[in-house]
DNA sequence: CTGTTAGCGCCTTCAG
DNA sequence: CTGAAGGCGCTAACAG
C-alpha cells in the first residue's frame, strides 16, 4: 500500500500543503523543510495518487491513440505501426502516457454508434487524442469534429477536414500518380498496380486519372491484403506477365513484394531485368535491404507519428496553437529496380 | 464540459446517491426513479469521472503493458507484436484499457534504476501489469518480485521465476533443439543456425548441447538482427554454402528468411531442393505463404498474449487465484521444405 | 514562508 | 426504497 500525503507530512513534521509544494516544485519553502520532506518522500517511496491530483487539476496525463480497425488492427499494418512507434518515441520522453484504443467496429453497425474515444474524453481518462487514420468513409468525422469544437486537443493522421485541430499526412494519391508518371516516362505502357484493398475507391480514381492523362497507358489494378493467398497471387502474376505483358509494377508494401519476388523467381523472372518495380517503404532504407534493391517512395510514417505527437504535446503544454496542418511529400529513392524500355 | 453526478441528480429530481445506484446497477431503486435517472443520464451523455470513482474504489480500470526495449521497441519484433495483439484482443472486450509502457533503458544504467511500472503501480494508474518479455539478464526480477509479493496482479511472458504470479511461455531452447534433431535424423550434418542476436547466450548453449548429443553434427551459428545488412548476409551464406557445405538451416524469422531466399536465388540455389529449411512462425500459417512453403515451428504468440491477458483479467475480477504457469510447446508444421539426405 | 480549509466527483454507509 | 453525510488524496486559495 502506497503512503499518502498525510503520512509524508507527519514524518516530515510539516503540513500536507508543504508536502504538496515540494512535490510540485513550487518554490517558497524553507530549505530545511524541503530536506525533511524529501527524506520522507524517499522513505515512503511516495507517488501522488493520480485520482486525488486529477480531481483537482482535471488532467490525467494520458494521451489516447485511437485506431478504427477496419479489417485489421493497428498491429497489422506496417504503416500504422511505424506511426505508433513515432508517437511512442515522443510521448515516452514526456510526462504523458499512451492509452491504446483499438476499436473493433464493423462497418455496418458504425452508423450511429459513437466511437470509443468519446467515452474516454468524457471520463477524463485522456488529455489529448491522436487518431492514427481517418477512415475514408467519413464515419469518424462527426464525433471528432464535436470534441475538436469543444477544444479538446486532437491530432490526426490523414487529410484535413474542418477548420480546427492538428493533422499531418502524406498524400497517397499524389505519390502514386508520380510513380505512374515515372514508369510512363521510361516507356512502360502496361503497368500492374498492387495496392492494399482498404483504399480501393481512391485506387480506381488513380487508375482513371492516369489512363486519361497518359495516352496508351494501361493500369491493371489488383487489390491485395496482407494475408493474400499465395496461389491466387501467382495466378494473377502469371496472367499479368503472360497475357497482359506487363512490364512494370507498383506495389504498396515491401512484404508483399517479397512474396511477389519469390513467385517471379519460380517463373524464371527477375525484378529489375524482366520487370520494373516501384514500391513504398515506411521504414527508411527498407527497400535497400531487398536483393535487388528496390526503388521506393519513402513515406516517413515514423516522422508522421513523431510530428503529430510533438504538436499535440506542444499544444497540451500551451506552447502552440492548435491550428496546424502539415503535409509530407514522400521522397522517391532510386535504386535501379526500374529499367527504361525502348 | 461533461456533466457531473449532481447535474444528473437535479434533472432527475433525485439525490446523487440514487444516481450512483442506477449508474452502478445497484438494485433497489424504484422503477419510476430509474427511468427518470436514465433519461437524465442520456440527456447529459453522462460518464462518471474516473477520478472521483477511482478515489473511492482505488481502481483505474487500466492494465499496463510493459516492454523493456533492449535495442528494439515492442513495435519492432513480430513476436512481441503478436503478443500485444493477443492481449489487445482480450482487453478490448473487457472494461479495462491498455496503458503502454515502452521503456527505453540502456543496459548499463539499469543496474539500480527502478523500472517504470513501479511508479505506475504506486500512482494507481494501473490495476494490473503484463510484462511482454522478461529480459534474460534478470534485471527486472527484483522489482517484479516486489510488487508480486505485494499481491499486485502481474502476468508475464517468459519462464517462471519466484513462487507467485502468472506466466506463460514457449520454451525456445526446447523447440530449437527439436528442430536440430529433425534435421539430424534426416541425415543433415552441417547445419546453419540463424537466430536473433538477443538470445545469443542461449544459442551458444543450444549449439554445444546439440553437438555433444549428435555425433558428427556441426552447427554454424550466425547471430542476426531484423535490420541485418544484406551484403553481409550474402557473404555469410556464400561461405556457408560453399565452404562449410551446409545442407540445412534453421532461421528464426520468416522475414529474414525472405531475404535469405532472395540471396539464394541469385546464387542459383533453391530452398527445398538445394537446402533444407526450418523456420519459426508467430502467425499461424505464415510459413505457408512463402513459395516454396516452409516447415515451421508455430509459436502461438497471439495465444500467449490472449492467455496471459485472460488470466490477468480473471484474477482481477476475482475468478481465479494468481498461481498460474502455462507452457506452450510449439507445434511443428511440415510443408516440405526439409529433404532427406542419403 | 507555512498551515488551515474548501472543494474536486464519486461511492457507501447510516438513518430514516 | 431513498437522502444526507463522510471521506477517498490532492491542490490552491486564503489567512496568518
Amino acid at each position: 500500500m502506497n503512503a499518502s500525503i498525510h503520512d509524508v507530512a507527519k514524518r516530515a513534521g510539516v503540513s500536507i500543503a508543504t508536502v504538496s509544494r515540494v512535490v510540485n516544485n513550487s518554490a517558497g519553502v524553507k530549505e530545511s523543510k524541503v530536506a525533511a520532506v524529501k527524506e520522507a518522500l524517499e522513505y515512503y517511496d511516495y507517488q501522488p495518487s493520480q485520482f486525488g491530483r486529477g480531481l483537482v487539476t482535471g488532467t490525467s496525463k494520458m494521451i489516447g491513440v485511437y485506431s478504427p480497425l477496419a479489417g485489421g488492427s493497428m498491429f497489422e499494418s506496417g504503416y500504422m505501426l511505424e506511426c505508433l512507434r513515432g508517437i511512442d518515441n515522443i510521448i515516452r520522453e514526456s510526462s504523458y502516457s499512451l492509452l491504446l484504443m483499438n476499436e473493433s467496429v464493423s462497418y455496418e453497425k458504425s452508423e450511429k454508434a459513437k466511437p470509443k474515444f468519446i467515452e474516454y474524453v468524457n471520463q477524463k481518462k485522456i488529455d489529448g487524442l491522436i487518431v492514427l487514420t481517418i477512415p475514408s468513409d467519413g464515419r469518424l468525422e462527426g464525433a471528432l469534429s464535436a470534441i475538436i469544437e469543444d477544444d479538446f486537443p486532437v491530432g490526426y493522421i490523414g487529410k484535413r477536414f474542418g477548420e480546427k485541430g492538428m493533422n499531418v499526412y502524406a498524400s497517397y494519391e499524389e505519390y502514386m500518380m508520380d510513380g505512374i508518371r515515372r514508369l510512363y516516362e521510361k516507356g512502360h505502357r502496361e503497368i500492374a498496380f498492387l495496392p492494399m484493398k482498404s483504399r480501393s475507391a481512391t485506387n480506381q480514381k488513380i487508375k482513371s486519372k492516369a489512363e486519361i492523362k497518359y495516352s496508351g497507358l494501361k493500369v491493371n489494378i489488383t487489390d491485395t491484403t496482407s494475408d493474400i493467398d499465395i496461389e491466387f497471387l501467382r495466378d494473377i502474376l502469371e496472367y499479368m506477365m503472360e497475357e497482359e505483358l506487363v512490364t512494370a509494377m507498383i506495389v504498396e508494401d515491401l512484404r508483399l513484394l517479397a512474396k511477389v519476388q519469390s513467385i517471379l523467381s519460380t517463373m524464371g523472372k527477375q525484378i529489375g531485368n524482366d520487370i520494373s518495380v516501384i514500391c513504398v517503404e515506411h521504414v527508411k532504407n527498407e527497400g535497400a535491404k531487398m536483393l535487388p534493391k528496390i526503388d521506393c517512395y519513402y513515406v516517413p510514417a515514423l516522422q508522421l507519428g513523431e510530428t503529430i505527437a510533438t504538436e499535440l504535446l506542444d499544444n497540451l503544454t500551451g506552447k502552440k496553437t492548435k491550428e496546424i496542418s502539415k503535409r509530407f511529400m514522400p521522397e522517391y529513392i532510386e535504386r535501379g529496380s526500374v529499367k527504361e524500355i525502348e
